[in-house]
RNA sequence: GGGCGAGUGGUGGAAUGGUAUACACGAAGGACUUAAAAUCCUUUGCCGCAAGGCUUGUGGGUUCGAAUCCCACCUCGCCCACCA
């Protein structure tokens, strides 16, 4: 059948349904009604001065989809769309080009809204919000003020990251690589006085609650590793000797004396090391480095840490050279009563923890390099069991060791159980070579009789080599034959390869043995290390106590465009100079943003060169009070504004109950991964002290979310200006159309993964969008008809999935064969509707053209017959020994009997039936039919 | 260093235990046209004239049957990274 393609005219059509949608409110969502739900969100837009490129129509085509197909479901639909308005960015552009970031704001938001609006979106229009408008950011000083007078916000002097170009501190969720994530400068740490929010005491919940929700895997591990909770004990190590604080003033030396209430508390997870501890040391940042800081050392301590204040705060991360530098004072080892030596260093981080540490370096990678490479005592304490894989690392010459390549390949003589020995590269393992054994096989490995590797050398040739005297040699020498059944014991030799420095066999032998045996320990001698842990923290005085990663969520920054915090400094009467913190009034709210600012960032925060900010404070607060200055980071008005599209324009709540209780959680929540430690986490955290509070009657916030894959240059690139690989929808848009570049953003490829542009696959897509457009119903097509039901199953499935890519292609096969032979009009209008979500302009185009009055997404979404779906004949694949040979045509009833002989009779079979016997066959109904033959 | 994910044609990818390479792009040839564009038709994993054989990063395993499940290795990507 010959059928006449014809463009359709998008720029037309796209025009009049967008024109129409917008005068018809199409899809507004509608307040207290008694349908279900739907609540679909895309991640909160910010405005900025670049506009949109071809990568953000992605999520929000999705989100797009499932909102216009719930929709046709007969679901009460919301779909807002909103500003993320305040922020950094703005107010540098803003700076740069000497115009206020309102202003500048505006017309970004502007230029997105039409871009959006071009792309054709469901977006309830009447819930559009800013965070920018005093209307939206009072409720977020609400909230400030409500986490304050409950005890969720508070102000602290610690030390934060201080953007040196920005000219602001940032979050810890903000510094990426040690670097600012908004402007990419190396982050100092400066020690000032900042507001917090309470995340940490959520910690738990925020672990907790992520099991019960719909999100990437990936997601939640991060989050979890994030928060980062481990289970331990602090330990309290007493000062054994250091100089009196005056003595030596006149050229004396100095006496050591005991003071018995200076004690350093230490975090462990490894109590049951204790008797391993030889040293302590202290985060350069310490409070008490100067106090145990003798006065020989007093010149050495100093200089170090001058020198760890002057490394950026990147050099410090990235460095695994260990430094440090002995204070001359000791401790006392509770469990061994030893005095043992307090060092400062900076690999101990001042900022988890106690900022302490006891260093066990026969068991701590970490504290092991630090003790060899300053002479440091160093005592095993714990022995790998028997019973699990065991690590073994031996000794090879340096001949042999050019013959290996990375892999070798070790078995046990006896062929009927098997002994993988996957050697790991051999950098770092200069004459060693390293393996696992599995349980039970320890023994015959160190009993070398019977015990050969084989060698794989790196033109992939292998060959075998018997341990012989002259490798036992190095065993021996090297101590492979270390022998754990009798815990204590450790040969001659590896004490004397230890001292030779290798680190190699330490680190495998001895590191992170986490169910290992307790050896060196008195009483704790042979008990597991699991079960000593507990035991030996309480003995010696310790606690049992959670540690996190987490930090408290710095919200103050030093900057202009951005919620000011809605507190005042109060005089404390008859005390001048002194104040007190109290939160503004709720009538009072909103602490308006004065405009009178010039915001050249200073590193004081701009509001100080406001003359009318501070206006009328004095009188309401008493003499002597101002405001506070700073404004808070953009990411605490994104951490609610999904609650403020439940009742946008409510005036005396940041919602209203029920409206809360109709719309939230979040039905489909869809955006980028790189929030998933940063808006993820505060969002979940600002949703739990509500509902803690009991202004949610739920805790969390988002219950399935997904990300969107990106969308690369052409040149499969990260798309950026400085690479020039940026693609512009709005050209796109206007050459294709946007029903074409929805299409092909979601026929790209898995929704979730990162993927190229590629103009030539619009152009297929628009293709065929023309041939949709070009099917003309006749009267009769049994054919399809079938199809169409079968259609409407795989397009249902993949989109509850959002499996996009296959309900295009499956599509663009039914299409195939509408033009080969031809479609009925109630075919058509199924289809239509089936594609209506990814390409609404065209699908109303064509559902008018077909006559109806009302817009398609008034329709319902089309159900498919299932006994419609059963073929009268399926082709059942024939395989002889599970190998293909030829196709059956049958009915999809036939018994496997009969489906067999008719297989045998196949002419293709006979070749490879003669003179076999049929022993089995395995039938997979209406698919596959497997003959075996011998 | 740790965690997670992925490796399938010239390209993006489909198939998650049952006919591997659907769909699309690109390429080649043809039709229409004075010509081009557009559109349509044919071919298109590799080797081979064919019969047939081979093929889902590599090597093993489980199974009647493996891209899919298991083990090991290699490569790439993302996230975290001195967290005691």
């Amino acid at each position: 059948m010959k059928v006449a393609i014809k463009k359709y005219n998008h720029q037309k059509v796209e025009r009049k349904w967008q024109k129409f949608w917008a005068a018809n409110q199409s899809f507004k969502a509608v307040d207290n009604d008694n349908r279900p739900k739907f609540y679909a969100l895309d991640m909160f837009a910010y405005p900025s001065g670049d506009g949109l490129h071809v990568g953000h129509p992605r999520g929000y085509t999705a989100t797009d989809i499932l909102a216009r197909y719930h929709r046709m479901l007969g679901l009460n639909v919301m779909r807002p769309v909103g500003w993320d308005a305040f922020g950094l960015p703005a107010e540098n552009y803003a700076i740069q080009v000497g115009q206020p970031p309102a202003k500048l704001t505006k017309a970004n938001i502007a230029r997105f809204s039409q871009q959006v609006k071009a792309l054709g979106f469901a977006y309830d229009w009447d819930r559009e919000i800013s965070t920018a408008d005093p209307n939206y950011y009072k409720w977020t000083q609400w909230i400030f003020k409500t986490l304050y007078d409950n005890g969720y916000a508070y102000q602290k002097e610690a030390y934060a990251n201080w953007c040196p170009k920005d000219q602001t501190v940032l979050a810890n969720e903000q510094v990426i690589d040690g670097r600012c994530y908004r402007c990419d400068t190396e982050v100092e740490q400066k020690k000032l006085k900042q507001w917090f929010f309470k995340i940490t005491d959520f910690a738990d919940e925020l672990i907790g609650g992520l099991d019960k929700l719909d999100w990437p895997e990936s997601t939640k591990m991060g989050q979890r590793n994030w928060i980062g909770r481990s289970e331990g004990a602090s330990l309290k190590f007493q000062v054994a000797c250091h100089p009196e604080p005056d003595s030596g003033s006149d050229g004396e030396m100095p006496k050591q004396v005991r003071h018995d209430d200076w004690k350093i508390e230490v975090f462990t997870t490894r109590a049951d090391t204790l008797f391993g501890a030889t040293y302590l040391v202290l985060a350069p940042e310490h409070d008490l480095v100067e106090k145990l800081t003798t006065p020989e050392q007093k010149a050495e301590v100093d200089k170090y840490i001058v020198a760890t204040q002057k490394k950026s705060a990147l050099d410090r991360k990235m460095a695994h050279e260990k430094t440090g530098v002995f204070t001359g004072s000791f401790a006392v080892n509770p469990a061994t009563g030893k005095d043992i030596p307090i060092w400062i260093a900076d690999y101990v981080l001042t900022d988890y923890g106690t900022g302490a540490i006891m260093a066990v370096p026969a068991h701590d990678e970490r504290d092991f390099e630090f003790a060899k490479k300053f002479d440091l005592p160093i005592i095993p304490v714990i022995l790998k069991s028997t019973m699990e894989s065991r690590s073994f690392v031996m000794g090879v010459n340096e001949s042999d060791l050019k013959k290996l390549s990375a892999k070798v390949v070790g078995k046990t003589s006896g062929g009927d159980f098997k002994i993988e020995i996957p050697f790991d590269q051999l950098d770092g393992y200069k004459q060693f070579i390293r393996g696992v054994i599995r349980p039970g096989f320890w023994n015959e490995f160190s009993t070398p009789a019977g015990f050969y590797f084989i060698f794989k050398h790196k033109d992939g040739r292998l060959e075998e080599m018997e341990l012989t005297e002259e490798t036992n040699d190095l065993i021996d020498r090297y101590g492979a034959t270390f022998n754990d059944e009798q815990p204590g014991e450790i040969s001659e030799n590896v004490y004397s390869w230890l001292a030779e420095g290798a680190d190699g066999f330490y680190r495998e032998l001895l590191i992170h043995p986490n169910t290992g045996v307790l050896i060196n320990s008195e009483e704790f001698n042979g008990q597991s290390s699991k079960e000593a842990a507990a035991k030996i923290a309480k003995k010696f005085g310790g606690e049992l106590k959670v540690q996190y990663k987490l930090h408290d969520w710095l919200i103050s920054r030093q900057r202009y465009w951005g919620a000011p915090i809605p507190i005042v400094y109060k005089q404390i009467s008859g005390s001048a100079g002194q104040y007190t913190t109290v939160s503004v009034d709720e009538a009072d709210l909103p602490v308006m943003l004065p405009t009178d600012v010039d915001f050249q960032p200073t590193g004081e925060s701009p509001l100080a060169l406001s003359k009318k900010f501070q206006a009328g404070v004095a009188k309401k607060y008493g003499r002597g009070a101002r405001r506070e200055l700073d404004t808070m980071d953009t990411f605490v008005c994104s951490s609610w504004y999904f609650l403020r599209y439940c009742d946008p324009h409510n005036t005396s709540e940041f919602a209203s109950a029920a409206s809360l209780k109709y719309w939230m959680p979040v039905n489909l929540y869809i955006g980028g991964s790189e929030h998933t430690n940063g808006h993820l986490l505060y969002a979940r955290f600002i949703v739990k002290v509500l509902h803690k509070l009991g202004y949610l009657d739920f805790d969390e916030p988002f219950l399935k979310l997904r990300h969107q894959g990106l969308i690369l240059g052409a040149d499969g690139d990260k798309m950026s200006k400085s690479k020039g690989n940026v693609v512009n929808p709005d050209e796109v848009v206007e050459v294709f159309g946007a029903d074409a570049l929805r299409m092909y953003e979601m026929f790209m490829g898995p929704f979730d993964q990162s993927l190229p542009w590629s103009t030539a696959g619009i152009e297929g897509v628009r293709r065929f969008l023309n041939r949709l457009w070009s099917l003309k119903p006749m009267a009769k097509a049994p054919e399809t008809d079938r199809a169409i039901h079968k259609l409407i199953k795989k397009v249902t499935e993949d989109i509850d999935q959002m499996k996009f890519n296959t309900i295009v292609s499956s599509s663009m096969e039914f299409v195939n064969r509408c033009f080969a032979k031809g479609i009925t009009k109630p075919t058509l209008e199924k289809l239509v509707k089936l594609l209506a979500p990814i390409v609404p302009h065209l699908a109303e185009e064509i559902y008018d053209k077909l006559g109806y009055e009302q817009s398609i997404f008034k329709a319902a979404w089309p159900q498919f017959d299932p006994a419609l779906l059963i073929e009268d004949l399926v082709k059942v694949a024939v395989q002889v020994n599970g190998r293909l040979r030829g196709v059956l045509s049958v009915s999809p009833t036939d018994s496997e009997d009969k489906i067999r002989e008719a297989a045998t009779a196949l002419p293709a079979l006979s070749a490879h039936l003669s003179g076999k016997q049929i022993v089995k066959s395995h039938y997979v109904p209406g698919r596959i039919i497997n003959l075996i033959v011998e």
